[in-house]
DNA sequence: TATGAATGAGTTTTCATTCAT
DNA sequence: GATGAATGAAAACTCATTCAT
């Protein structure tokens, strides 16, 4: 009983992933405003108490589906980013990692949870508690960045790391609301000229 | 009983105006969720049925009362902005309308009507055009400001006014979500500073 | 509009009343558990919002019931019992009303409420509250019959009233569940039968 | 892990009687209404399933548990008002036994099954036949003491009994519902005060 | 014996909207 | 213009019970 093997990617999985996997297709699919215990289920094609089995209140369920998809992600940026060294890297990297993002869903998820949080008073607070580590990360990576240039003294890395987030969150946002993903990539595109730019300007490595 | 007299210094008010009106204070204290035909009716005192007579349906009314709060923002908007001549003037002029802009309530009202919309599948769309002309605004401002400057190559005014609109939302979201301004305005300080560092690559007025 | 006839005890009556009759009937035909929004809708043909609508809460609904039933035999008791004047003329007086209450329905409702109202909280208090009525009535009758008897000394009308009234529900209680009403019919002649020996112990009128 | 060893001085205790004692305490804390199967199992700190299967249905569970603590509490009135000699010595057993029973958590228990039942129609006749013992019980109590009382034409015992069950029961309902004991107390104190008037009409023993 | 998982039917309540007046 | 009443659909959640292991 339970040796482990490891299956298409679709395959077995405890059910708790499953219920997870389709809370994230849903939230994906049919938005905050539609991710029902009943469509919840409806998609994964199990019962609808089941979820209340497993994960008591809905609320509980959707935060599990934030945590897994931010964690998924989070792993995949540090890597990504700790490997680019020059600005210039890091912003292409950043951008390369963005469309992931945005292919895998990611995306879409965050920005109809962060917006779908303002709707349920206990949700909230726990929403933007997930978000505090990406402030964090993004904290790490301007400190790092910034170090020895010349705009160290007038950049507090936290505060740009809030709006970096902030930028992120309303850039999704928008896209996704008119679904029209043209100007994120006008301003990663954009990031590039000016990291261009301002290359002379940090320490470099 | 009860004839109707115009109280108060307030100018009569159609019935219209006084359901935007009870909308928008609905909006700002009960959040979008809360925002139901029978919160707004108990508000401002009159009938639900109202609100359907006056504007078919409650999407419609919600985005009156986006309209009209847009429209008077904006107008704060171009008169401040256009006063102000120096990049670090505009950034103080920018940094007291956002004051004015939470004071008014305008940003809340705005945080949960974009959020809320993600929810409504058919208001979506209907907000984000109502973003276009703030995206416009800014880039006027943007133009103008580039206009001469080491960055005109550089940057695409469009796109960086999207960026700041993007970022503008962010903000207000994360803010209105955990109840914290304070990391606006460090970001409003921070602009300052940064501001005062980049002048001199600005051709100046 | 509206010049109101007499109609047959059947009919108009306002959406309110017809409510509160189709709960009535519910609780007596389907017991207290049985009384859920959609059984009362469904026995009033009437859709379930609409007790929301008119009562607010289904609680409201079921205190409203209770209400009506209850002002209803209160006003029966009042002016049977006051004009009984002996002893055995009050509780033969009793014995008649107690068969009333038992064909009216009114015992069925009121058994099933108090003891569904155990199950719910914020029933109970107000349940019990207005119980206290039949206990200050049942006080009034007590210490007028006990007026210059020789039990004045002993009997303290508000407690002997408490167990009056406590007694009334116990024994509707055990009928009601086993359905079995001979023995509240027993209870009523035994009383009649000491009433008579005791008679002379009262000053009697 | 976790060798089963009996604990403390209580006996190892059956599962069936660890699941009768789960089910009391939750009665007696949670109320009938309180009363599921989870909550049961929460508290034994055993599996849900495990009460179906040693008992087939809530219900018979509910009905072992009222058999149980009302075959506890018969022992004792057996024992202590067999021992009473005098009328007064009887009452006052009989209060000392009621204050047994509410602190026991007995009387909180009988209440709130008795309320309950009526909301599970097949439960209703079993509690009120479980109610039948006592009040042969009563009867023979009655019975006793009216030998040669010069009562002993007017009262049927077993009709008197049924009253002084239903009373009891009436009185715990009531107190249970508002929380108030006092009336209680009040009550036992009169019929001390009326047993001392009417012991003269007994015949002694 | 015991259990974790699963289920179908049920609950109260809220909502946007319609309609007759 | 305005309103009180009415409605159908949907929401989150709970429950007693079953079943495979």
């Amino acid at each position: 009983m339970s040796q482990r093997v490891p299956q298409s990617s679709e395959s077995p999985a405890s059910t708790k992933e499953r219920i997870v996997e389709a809370a994230f297709q849903t939230l994906k699919e049919e938005g905050f405003a539609g991710t029902s215990a009943r469509a919840i289920a409806r998609r994964g094609g199990f019962n609808q108490a089941l979820i209340f089995y497993h994960f008591g209140t809905l609320n509980e369920l959707v935060l599990a589906t934030l945590d897994k998809t931010s964690a998924d992600r989070m792993g995949r940026y540090r890597d990504s980013i700790g490997r680019a060294i020059t600005v210039d890297e890091k912003i292409q990297t950043a951008t390369r990692l963005y469309r992931e993002d945005l292919e895998s869903g990611h995306i879409t998820v965050i920005s109809e949870l962060i917006a779908g949080s303002l709707a349920r008073p206990d949700l909230g607070p726990e929403v933007v508690a997930r978000m505090q580590p990406w402030i964090e990360f993004a904290e790490g990576v301007i400190t790092e960045v910034l170090a020895g240039s010349s705009f160290e003294g007038a950049i507090n890395p936290r505060t740009l790391a809030f709006a970096v987030v902030a930028l992120y969150l309303g850039v999704d946002l928008l896209s996704h609301l008119d679904n029209d993903n043209s100007r994120a990539e006008s301003l990663f595109q954009m990031a590039g000229t000016i990291g261009g730019y301002l290359e002379p300007m940090f320490g470099g490595d």
